[in-house]
DNA sequence: GTTATTATTTAGGCTCGTCTAAATAATTTA
DNA sequence: TAAATTATTTAGACGAGCCTAAATAATAAC
């Protein structure tokens, strides 16, 4: 049996380590777990002896294919539930992600096989962000900062943040949401911020906003 | 802020006194929680120190206003997710429960209220049981135990016990759900059980299953 | 290539909810 | 009502997950 903690770290750690890709610290796992990194330490251990990653002291850790699919199996949880309370309960986008990082504890995979075909099988949720099916499988487009993009550029949006209500609210506001075209008009060297199409309507973004807006070309 | 153990000992609580009617004690609160008896001797002085309860040493605990307020918070949302369970993503009413206990502890009140409304403000679960309303109100008709009857009484089911699941099996397959009559023929002394007569058909029911039923007359 | 700095781990301690064993109060039995 | 039984509480310990402070390893600076 794996902890409502553990799952969390572990969840952690794969969006760290960009779904396996490379290695995480200890530092960086504390600050995203808001916690110490004495205490990112003691998890790690409880996490490695129980083979869901593998880890060599003062070199940080890598996620084992088991841990890889258990933390699927969580962020599956959560992007159903965040589908769900945008769709059927009528809740705000910037209003999901605390409740749904709850929800995403609950232990039944009866209960979220049961969600997933009373919603649908939806790909995406509300933020854009793919939801894996039942083996872990998420046909993930090749997702680009729109913070990274040239002046000229002219991009969809596929996914935002979801843990900030601030931010979506703003991007709620000024129609940033997936599926809407986007075109870079401009760039300041010295703040990073940049000047954007959306709607035919013009807007300034500080690069805080345009680091968590995710595009293609 | 209220832990998720403190509320199920709550809920325990509650339902032990009879909706605050007598005064539960220690032996009986460790059983219900399958604990111990010092493990609850625990919990009930953190409790009492909340305010949740009173507490005299050796003669057992009350509930006040404000924990049953609490319990009753806890037993609406229970309930209004079974119903969601059952009604919404098509659970059958024995496989409810235990997920249930999970969702009870869910803290948003918002996902409440818009569960209810999506709901249609439904006034029971799906074993009859009354749904508290958001200030902790239900209508609670008198309820009977079906084994306390005497033979040739008339009756319907109002509610069955929710927790065990075989027993749920069991009384669909009868057609024992609320809403229907059930007539007792019956009653052997010796052992307790009773035959009764549902939708045209007789039955033999053990004391066990009779007084699991609860009906109006 | 030492030294200084930063990252990480270890040691020891805290709270929560649990336990067992022992002590004490309440109740029942004779 | 005194003894036996049962119910309850107290004392002390444990694992999970967290902390601070101190020790140690890795890296950067000079």
């Amino acid at each position: 049996m794996i902890s409502l903690t553990e799952e969390n770290y572990l969840k952690a750690i794969y969006h760290l380590s960009d779904a396996g890709h490379k290695e995480v610290l200890t530092n960086e796992l504390a600050e995203a777990m808001h916690t110490k990194a004495a205490s990112a330490t003691d998890m790690i251990k409880k996490l490695a002896g129980k083979e869901y990653l593998t880890y060599e002291k003062y070199h940080g850790v890598n996620i084992t294919s088991k841990g890889k699919t258990l933390a699927l199996v969580v962020i599956r949880k959560h992007r159903l539930w965040e589908t769900f309370l945008v769709q059927t309960l009528g809740f705000k986008w910037d209003e999901v992600h605390e409740v749904a990082e709850q929800l995403e504890h609950i232990q039944s995979p009866l209960l979220i096989e049961k969600l997933d075909t009373f919603l649908g099988f939806p790909k995406t949720d509300p933020h854009g962000e793919p939801i894996p099916d039942i083996h872990g499988k998420m046909k993930s487009i090749q997702k680009v900062m729109l913070g990274s993009l040239k002046p000229g550029t002219d991009s969809l949006i596929l996914a935002v943040k979801d843990s900030d209500s601030q931010l979506l609210k703003y991007l709620d506001k000024i129609g940033a949401r997936p599926g809407t075209h986007i075109k870079v008009l401009g760039m300041e060297e010295y703040d990073g911020s940049m000047e954007v199409l959306i709607r035919g309507q013009k807007f300034f973004l500080s690069k805080e906003v345009s680091e968590n807006i995710l595009v293609t070309i």
